[in-house]
DNA sequence: GCATAGTTTCGATTGTTCTAGAAATGTAGT
DNA sequence: ACTACATTTCTAGAACAATCGAAACTATGC
């Protein structure tokens, strides 16, 4: 995994109210949740968190498709994914001070 | 762990500059190494270095000290356990799609 | 086609980060 | 003390990010 693409997506990701917004959305499940329940839970307005996600799909940490009214907003695992494997194998990998005790 | 300090750690580790000289330093072990190597590494100015090292020590991902003449960068390898721990555990706990294959 | 709910885009403000040259500081050897 | 080396602090401009109200857009049901 490129280290340009995963430097953004960690920096994407901190942001406590994107991290808050992915953590949401993978508890969630593969479906994720519309934008007003993450609205809800996060209680900030709408056009700011339109922005954190707007972000998160850019950095294509998330996916966004419409179901009828509602835009459901996805976890994209795969890109979670590359993210931990680059911290755990390019980066970490083989050092003592990172495995489990 | 808490929230908002692993959102502060993955924002410093977002950074490309930053993200290549945390490996650089995780990859060269417990004792890290000194300022100038890292400098010779990543071909920037010392003055720019010194900005992004200071950031990765204030979130506690480096820690710094002196040798003789020489500084020394060495990892912090309980800071970066908490950061993978928050995205392996209180993130994304029992996800289905973050298990290996 | 109007009303409503859901969501984004626009625009403006404020604050933060990045970058790097120049000057200053610390350390050690002679 | 002087010199050389290592590193930071200062400073300042440019670029970028965060916030949120208001206006605009989109989809659905009647």
């Amino acid at each position: 995994m490129n280290l340009e693409l995963t430097a953004k997506r960690l920096s994407e990701m901190g942001h406590p109210l994107r991290l808050r917004a992915l953590r949401l959305l993978i508890k969630a499940g593969p479906r994720g949740l519309p934008v007003n329940k993450v609205q809800a839970h996060l209680g900030i307005p709408q056009s700011t968190l339109s922005h954190h996600l707007a972000r998160l799909k850019a950095a294509g940490l998330i996916s966004q498709e419409r179901e009828g009214p509602r835009l459901y907003c996805r976890p994209q695992y795969q890109a979670l994914r590359q993210v931990l494997d680059f911290l755990l194998q390019d980066c970490c990998a083989g050092v003592s001070g990172l495995e489990e005790e």
